[in-house]
DNA sequence: AACATACCTGTTATGAAATAACATAACGGG
DNA sequence: CCCGTTATGTTATTTCATAACAGGTATGTT
Protein backbone atom coordinates (compact mmCIF):
# COMPACT_ATOMS: atom_id res chain seq x y z
CA UNK A 1 0.00 0.00 0.00
CA UNK A 2 2.95 2.07 0.80
CA UNK A 3 3.71 2.99 -2.79
CA UNK A 4 6.36 5.51 -3.08
CA UNK A 5 9.92 4.46 -3.50
CA UNK A 6 12.09 3.64 -0.46
CA UNK A 7 14.98 4.58 -2.05
CA UNK A 8 13.75 7.98 -3.32
CA UNK A 9 16.24 10.32 -1.10
CA UNK A 10 14.19 13.73 -1.96
CA UNK A 11 13.64 15.99 1.05
CA UNK A 12 10.20 15.39 2.48
CA UNK A 13 9.07 18.80 1.95
CA UNK A 14 5.56 19.71 1.97
CA UNK A 15 5.23 20.37 5.90
CA UNK A 16 8.27 20.31 8.15
CA UNK A 17 6.89 18.81 11.40
CA UNK A 18 6.36 21.60 14.25
CA UNK A 19 8.74 21.71 17.18
CA UNK A 20 9.03 24.30 20.23
CA UNK A 21 7.31 26.93 20.46
CA UNK A 22 5.03 25.95 17.40
CA UNK A 23 4.30 22.84 18.46
CA UNK A 24 3.34 23.85 22.34
CA UNK A 25 0.84 27.04 20.63
CA UNK A 26 -0.58 24.47 18.36
CA UNK A 27 -1.48 22.04 21.05
CA UNK A 28 -2.75 24.98 23.74
CA UNK A 29 -4.64 26.31 20.49
CA UNK A 30 -6.17 22.33 20.59
CA UNK A 31 -6.98 22.39 24.19
CA UNK A 32 -8.57 25.86 23.66
CA UNK A 33 -10.51 24.74 20.64
CA UNK A 34 -11.70 21.10 22.80
CA UNK A 35 -12.97 23.19 25.98
CA UNK A 36 -14.96 25.43 23.65
CA UNK A 37 -17.12 22.47 22.76
CA UNK A 38 -17.11 20.08 25.71
CA UNK A 39 -14.80 17.88 24.50
CA UNK A 40 -11.57 16.65 26.39
CA UNK A 41 -8.30 16.75 24.85
CA UNK A 42 -6.93 13.76 27.23
CA UNK A 43 -3.38 12.80 27.70
CA UNK A 44 -2.81 9.93 25.21
CA UNK A 45 -5.35 12.50 22.32
CA UNK A 46 -3.03 14.69 22.95
CA UNK A 47 0.19 12.65 22.58
CA UNK A 48 -1.11 11.46 18.91
CA UNK A 49 -1.71 14.81 18.26
CA UNK A 50 1.96 16.06 19.40
CA UNK A 51 3.17 13.29 17.60
CA UNK A 52 1.26 14.32 14.11
CA UNK A 53 2.45 17.25 14.18
CA UNK A 54 5.65 16.67 14.60
CA UNK A 55 5.91 14.10 11.89
CA UNK A 56 7.34 15.65 8.86
CA UNK A 57 5.14 13.67 6.79
CA UNK A 58 2.47 11.12 7.19
CA UNK A 59 2.60 8.39 9.60
CA UNK A 60 1.31 4.79 10.33
CA UNK A 61 -0.87 4.01 12.94
CA UNK A 62 1.71 1.80 14.20
CA UNK A 63 4.42 4.40 13.92
CA UNK A 64 2.18 5.89 16.48
CA UNK A 65 1.95 3.03 18.41
CA UNK A 66 6.16 2.58 18.65
CA UNK A 67 6.29 6.62 19.50
CA UNK A 68 3.71 6.80 21.93
CA UNK A 69 5.46 6.72 24.77
CA UNK A 70 8.11 9.25 25.85
CA UNK A 71 10.34 6.89 27.41
CA UNK A 72 10.22 4.53 24.27
CA UNK A 73 6.99 2.22 25.68
CA UNK A 74 4.97 1.21 22.52
CA UNK A 75 1.58 1.90 23.31
CA UNK A 76 -1.45 -0.62 23.03
CA UNK A 77 -3.16 -0.54 19.75
CA UNK A 78 -6.11 0.78 20.49
CA UNK A 79 -5.18 3.62 22.91
CA UNK A 80 -3.51 5.01 19.27
CA UNK A 81 -6.86 4.18 17.59
CA UNK A 82 -8.92 5.65 19.76
CA UNK A 83 -6.73 8.77 20.18
CA UNK A 84 -7.17 8.85 16.17
CA UNK A 85 -10.88 8.31 15.90
CA UNK A 86 -11.12 11.19 18.26
CA UNK A 87 -9.01 13.72 16.39
CA UNK A 88 -9.92 12.81 12.88
CA UNK A 89 -13.89 13.52 14.41
CA UNK A 90 -12.71 16.82 15.84
CA UNK A 91 -11.19 17.94 12.70
CA UNK A 92 -7.72 17.84 13.97
CA UNK A 93 -6.74 15.16 12.11
CA UNK A 94 -7.17 13.07 8.74
CA UNK A 95 -7.05 9.85 7.37
CA UNK A 96 -4.86 9.25 4.46
CA UNK A 97 -7.14 5.75 2.85
CA UNK A 98 -4.46 5.38 0.11
CA UNK A 99 -1.91 5.19 2.43
CA UNK A 100 -3.11 3.59 5.74
CA UNK A 101 -1.49 6.52 7.41
CA UNK A 102 -2.60 10.03 9.13
CA UNK A 103 -1.34 13.82 9.11
CA UNK A 104 -2.83 16.97 11.37
CA UNK A 105 -4.82 18.99 9.43
CA UNK A 106 -3.52 21.86 7.87
CA UNK A 107 -6.74 23.81 7.38
CA UNK A 108 -7.89 26.79 9.73
CA UNK A 109 -11.74 25.61 9.79
CA UNK A 110 -12.80 22.75 10.68
CA UNK A 111 -15.41 20.91 9.25
CA UNK A 112 -14.23 20.72 5.83
CA UNK A 113 -13.45 17.80 3.26
CA UNK A 114 -10.73 16.86 3.33
CA UNK A 115 -8.15 16.42 0.14
CA UNK A 116 -4.99 15.83 -0.43
CA UNK A 117 -1.92 15.86 -3.24
CA UNK A 118 0.22 13.45 -2.62
CA UNK A 119 4.23 12.39 -3.67
CA UNK A 120 4.31 8.66 -4.66
CA UNK A 121 8.04 9.37 -4.77
CA UNK A 122 9.02 11.06 -1.24
CA UNK A 123 6.03 10.35 0.60
CA UNK A 124 4.68 13.88 1.09
CA UNK A 125 0.68 14.67 1.37
CA UNK A 126 -0.45 18.34 0.92
CA UNK A 127 -3.98 19.17 2.29
CA UNK A 128 -6.02 21.21 -0.23
CA UNK A 129 -9.25 22.67 0.26
CA UNK A 130 -11.09 21.18 -2.48
CA UNK A 131 -13.73 22.94 -5.06
CA UNK A 132 -16.64 20.37 -4.76
CA UNK A 133 -19.14 22.01 -6.48
CA UNK A 134 -19.29 19.79 -9.12
CA UNK A 135 -19.04 16.42 -7.23
CA UNK A 136 -21.86 17.67 -4.99
CA UNK A 137 -24.70 17.91 -8.09
CA UNK A 138 -23.46 14.84 -9.18
CA UNK A 139 -24.45 13.23 -5.87
CA UNK A 140 -28.10 15.60 -5.46
CA UNK A 141 -28.60 14.30 -9.52
CA UNK A 142 -28.62 10.93 -7.86
CA UNK A 143 -30.66 11.33 -4.42
CA UNK A 144 -27.22 10.89 -2.62
CA UNK A 145 -27.16 12.84 0.74
CA UNK A 146 -23.61 12.99 1.29
CA UNK A 147 -22.05 13.15 4.76
CA UNK A 148 -18.24 13.59 3.81
CA UNK A 149 -16.21 13.62 1.02
CA UNK A 150 -12.64 12.61 0.43
CA UNK A 151 -10.11 12.82 -2.44
CA UNK A 152 -6.55 11.62 -2.59
CA UNK A 153 -4.92 12.72 -5.96
CA UNK A 154 -1.19 10.45 -6.48
CA UNK A 155 1.38 11.40 -8.37
CA UNK A 156 4.73 13.85 -8.41
CA UNK A 157 5.57 16.81 -5.87
CA UNK A 158 7.83 19.22 -7.87
CA UNK A 159 10.75 18.60 -6.02
CA UNK A 160 10.89 15.12 -7.17
CA UNK A 161 9.69 15.56 -10.79
CA UNK A 162 12.62 17.92 -10.70
CA UNK A 163 14.91 14.86 -9.18
CA UNK B 1 -13.57 0.06 8.35
CA UNK B 2 -16.82 -1.50 7.13
CA UNK B 3 -18.81 1.60 8.42
CA UNK B 4 -22.40 0.77 6.73
CA UNK B 5 -24.99 -0.88 9.60
CA UNK B 6 -25.06 -4.30 9.78
CA UNK B 7 -29.09 -4.08 10.37
CA UNK B 8 -29.90 -1.98 7.27
CA UNK B 9 -32.55 -4.58 5.41
CA UNK B 10 -32.89 -1.91 2.72
CA UNK B 11 -32.06 -3.04 -0.65
CA UNK B 12 -28.53 -2.78 -2.25
CA UNK B 13 -30.39 -1.36 -5.10
CA UNK B 14 -27.48 0.48 -7.28
CA UNK B 15 -26.04 -2.37 -8.97
CA UNK B 16 -27.74 -5.58 -9.44
CA UNK B 17 -25.19 -8.54 -10.19
CA UNK B 18 -24.48 -9.91 -13.51
CA UNK B 19 -25.69 -13.16 -14.41
CA UNK B 20 -26.97 -15.15 -17.77
CA UNK B 21 -26.42 -13.80 -20.95
CA UNK B 22 -25.55 -10.03 -19.39
CA UNK B 23 -22.51 -11.55 -17.43
CA UNK B 24 -21.30 -13.89 -20.30
CA UNK B 25 -21.50 -11.12 -22.22
CA UNK B 26 -19.34 -8.95 -20.05
CA UNK B 27 -17.09 -11.44 -19.64
CA UNK B 28 -16.53 -11.63 -23.85
CA UNK B 29 -15.88 -7.84 -23.78
CA UNK B 30 -13.49 -7.97 -21.45
CA UNK B 31 -11.09 -11.04 -23.43
CA UNK B 32 -11.68 -8.48 -26.27
CA UNK B 33 -10.35 -5.51 -24.80
CA UNK B 34 -7.40 -7.60 -23.28
CA UNK B 35 -6.45 -9.47 -26.30
CA UNK B 36 -6.46 -5.80 -28.51
CA UNK B 37 -4.05 -4.98 -26.15
CA UNK B 38 -1.98 -7.76 -25.23
CA UNK B 39 -2.82 -8.45 -22.36
CA UNK B 40 -3.78 -12.05 -21.08
CA UNK B 41 -7.35 -12.30 -19.57
CA UNK B 42 -6.10 -15.63 -17.33
CA UNK B 43 -8.72 -18.06 -15.57
CA UNK B 44 -8.18 -16.69 -12.33
CA UNK B 45 -8.29 -13.37 -13.27
CA UNK B 46 -11.37 -13.85 -15.34
CA UNK B 47 -12.99 -16.27 -12.74
CA UNK B 48 -12.27 -12.73 -9.99
CA UNK B 49 -14.24 -10.41 -12.54
CA UNK B 50 -16.77 -12.63 -13.06
CA UNK B 51 -17.06 -12.89 -8.53
CA UNK B 52 -16.95 -9.34 -8.76
CA UNK B 53 -19.57 -9.09 -11.81
CA UNK B 54 -22.14 -11.03 -10.46
CA UNK B 55 -22.04 -9.34 -6.84
CA UNK B 56 -24.72 -6.68 -5.92
CA UNK B 57 -21.77 -4.19 -4.20
CA UNK B 58 -18.77 -4.05 -3.10
CA UNK B 59 -17.18 -7.07 -2.20
CA UNK B 60 -13.91 -7.47 -0.05
CA UNK B 61 -10.57 -9.36 -0.61
CA UNK B 62 -11.43 -12.26 0.93
CA UNK B 63 -15.06 -12.68 0.15
CA UNK B 64 -13.61 -13.07 -2.83
CA UNK B 65 -10.94 -15.17 -1.53
CA UNK B 66 -13.99 -17.54 0.02
CA UNK B 67 -15.77 -17.51 -3.56
CA UNK B 68 -12.95 -18.24 -5.55
CA UNK B 69 -13.48 -22.22 -5.91
CA UNK B 70 -16.61 -23.52 -7.74
CA UNK B 71 -16.35 -26.60 -5.91
CA UNK B 72 -16.22 -24.44 -2.41
CA UNK B 73 -12.41 -24.58 -2.19
CA UNK B 74 -11.35 -21.34 -1.32
CA UNK B 75 -8.16 -19.29 -3.01
CA UNK B 76 -4.80 -18.27 -2.03
CA UNK B 77 -4.23 -14.66 -1.21
CA UNK B 78 -1.73 -13.91 -3.56
CA UNK B 79 -4.40 -15.46 -6.40
CA UNK B 80 -6.97 -12.89 -5.63
CA UNK B 81 -5.01 -10.24 -4.74
CA UNK B 82 -2.37 -10.43 -8.07
CA UNK B 83 -5.71 -11.00 -9.91
CA UNK B 84 -6.94 -7.43 -8.41
CA UNK B 85 -4.18 -5.57 -9.40
CA UNK B 86 -4.49 -7.01 -12.75
CA UNK B 87 -7.76 -5.61 -12.99
CA UNK B 88 -7.43 -2.72 -11.89
CA UNK B 89 -4.68 -1.96 -13.84
CA UNK B 90 -6.46 -2.60 -17.09
CA UNK B 91 -9.39 -0.48 -15.22
CA UNK B 92 -11.95 -3.79 -15.11
CA UNK B 93 -12.10 -3.04 -11.50
CA UNK B 94 -11.57 -0.60 -8.68
CA UNK B 95 -10.44 -0.95 -5.37
CA UNK B 96 -12.51 1.43 -2.76
CA UNK B 97 -10.13 2.57 -0.50
CA UNK B 98 -12.07 3.60 2.83
CA UNK B 99 -14.22 0.20 2.35
CA UNK B 100 -11.08 -2.26 1.71
CA UNK B 101 -13.54 -3.84 -0.93
CA UNK B 102 -13.67 -3.71 -4.84
CA UNK B 103 -16.33 -3.34 -7.38
CA UNK B 104 -16.06 -3.66 -11.49
CA UNK B 105 -15.67 -0.58 -13.35
CA UNK B 106 -19.15 0.64 -14.67
CA UNK B 107 -17.97 3.04 -17.09
CA UNK B 108 -17.81 3.22 -20.55
CA UNK B 109 -14.11 4.84 -21.46
CA UNK B 110 -11.21 3.43 -20.09
CA UNK B 111 -8.16 5.02 -18.03
CA UNK B 112 -10.69 7.23 -15.98
CA UNK B 113 -10.44 8.30 -12.72
CA UNK B 114 -12.58 6.81 -9.99
CA UNK B 115 -15.07 8.19 -7.63
CA UNK B 116 -18.02 6.78 -5.68
CA UNK B 117 -20.79 7.44 -3.78
CA UNK B 118 -21.01 5.30 -0.59
CA UNK B 119 -24.08 4.71 1.25
CA UNK B 120 -22.98 4.13 5.22
CA UNK B 121 -26.58 2.33 5.62
CA UNK B 122 -26.53 -0.20 2.75
CA UNK B 123 -23.22 -0.45 1.84
CA UNK B 124 -23.97 -0.02 -2.06
CA UNK B 125 -21.00 2.01 -4.24
CA UNK B 126 -22.03 3.81 -7.20
CA UNK B 127 -19.62 4.97 -9.36
CA UNK B 128 -19.82 8.32 -11.45
CA UNK B 129 -17.92 10.20 -13.40
CA UNK B 130 -16.51 13.20 -11.46
CA UNK B 131 -15.57 16.61 -13.03
CA UNK B 132 -12.11 17.47 -11.52
CA UNK B 133 -11.24 20.43 -13.33
CA UNK B 134 -11.09 22.44 -10.30
CA UNK B 135 -8.79 19.50 -8.31
CA UNK B 136 -6.28 19.53 -11.13
CA UNK B 137 -5.91 23.66 -11.23
CA UNK B 138 -5.44 23.26 -7.16
CA UNK B 139 -2.55 20.34 -8.22
CA UNK B 140 -0.79 22.94 -10.88
CA UNK B 141 -0.69 25.29 -8.66
CA UNK B 142 1.18 23.86 -6.51
CA UNK B 143 3.53 21.80 -9.34
CA UNK B 144 2.10 18.48 -8.62
CA UNK B 145 2.11 16.24 -11.77
CA UNK B 146 -1.36 14.29 -11.02
CA UNK B 147 -1.18 10.54 -12.25
CA UNK B 148 -4.30 9.38 -10.18
CA UNK B 149 -7.41 10.79 -8.38
CA UNK B 150 -10.01 8.97 -6.24
CA UNK B 151 -12.78 10.40 -4.32
CA UNK B 152 -14.99 8.80 -2.42
CA UNK B 153 -18.38 10.53 -0.86
CA UNK B 154 -20.09 8.95 1.59
CA UNK B 155 -23.59 9.48 2.85
CA UNK B 156 -27.16 8.06 2.24
CA UNK B 157 -28.66 6.71 -0.69
CA UNK B 158 -32.22 7.74 -1.50
CA UNK B 159 -33.60 4.23 0.16
CA UNK B 160 -32.20 5.18 3.21
CA UNK B 161 -32.83 8.30 3.74
CA UNK B 162 -36.48 7.20 2.64
CA UNK B 163 -36.38 4.03 5.03
C1' DA C 1 11.05 -29.69 -32.27
C1' DA C 2 14.13 -27.54 -28.97
C1' DC C 3 15.24 -23.64 -26.72
C1' DA C 4 15.14 -19.05 -24.45
C1' DT C 5 12.54 -15.90 -21.97
C1' DA C 6 9.07 -13.33 -20.21
C1' DC C 7 5.09 -13.73 -17.72
C1' DC C 8 1.90 -15.99 -14.74
C1' DT C 9 0.61 -19.16 -11.10
C1' DG C 10 0.96 -22.13 -6.72
C1' DT C 11 2.43 -22.36 -2.14
C1' DT C 12 4.19 -21.36 2.40
C1' DA C 13 4.82 -18.19 5.57
C1' DT C 14 4.71 -13.82 7.58
C1' DG C 15 3.85 -9.01 8.18
C1' DA C 16 0.82 -5.00 8.86
C1' DA C 17 -3.54 -2.84 10.12
C1' DA C 18 -7.54 -2.72 12.91
C1' DT C 19 -10.99 -4.19 16.24
C1' DA C 20 -13.68 -7.18 19.84
C1' DA C 21 -14.54 -7.75 24.43
C1' DC C 22 -14.40 -6.75 28.99
C1' DA C 23 -12.39 -4.77 33.19
C1' DT C 24 -11.08 -0.47 35.54
C1' DA C 25 -10.73 4.40 36.30
C1' DA C 26 -11.87 9.43 35.90
C1' DC C 27 -15.12 13.13 35.23
C1' DG C 28 -19.31 15.77 36.05
C1' DG C 29 -24.14 16.61 37.17
C1' DG C 30 -27.79 15.80 40.51
C1' DC D 1 -21.70 11.42 47.68
C1' DC D 2 -23.64 8.56 44.13
C1' DC D 3 -24.53 7.42 39.75
C1' DG D 4 -24.41 7.63 34.78
C1' DT D 5 -21.29 8.64 31.18
C1' DT D 6 -17.11 8.76 29.04
C1' DA D 7 -12.36 7.38 28.63
C1' DT D 8 -8.66 4.22 29.41
C1' DG D 9 -6.05 -0.33 30.14
C1' DT D 10 -5.37 -4.90 28.67
C1' DT D 11 -5.60 -9.32 26.29
C1' DA D 12 -6.57 -11.53 22.40
C1' DT D 13 -8.13 -11.97 17.88
C1' DT D 14 -9.49 -10.79 13.32
C1' DT D 15 -8.85 -8.74 8.98
C1' DC D 16 -6.05 -7.21 5.23
C1' DA D 17 -1.98 -7.67 2.38
C1' DT D 18 2.63 -9.05 0.73
C1' DA D 19 7.43 -11.43 0.58
C1' DA D 20 9.85 -15.03 -1.33
C1' DC D 21 10.61 -18.73 -4.20
C1' DA D 22 9.48 -22.84 -6.89
C1' DG D 23 7.22 -24.39 -10.89
C1' DG D 24 4.38 -23.97 -15.02
C1' DT D 25 2.74 -21.99 -19.53
C1' DA D 26 2.49 -19.04 -23.61
C1' DT D 27 5.23 -17.10 -27.34
C1' DG D 28 8.85 -16.16 -30.64
C1' DT D 29 13.19 -17.87 -32.71
C1' DT D 30 16.14 -20.83 -34.83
Amino acid sequence: MDMHSPDCTHEDGAHPGLGGADLRHALVDAEHRCSDIQERLTAPRRRVLELLLEADGPLKAYDLIAAFGEDGEPAKPPTVYRALEFLERLGFAHRIESLNAYVPCRMDRTGHAAAFLICDCCGAAEEFEPDFAPGRAAAEAKGYAVKSVTLEARGLCPACQAG
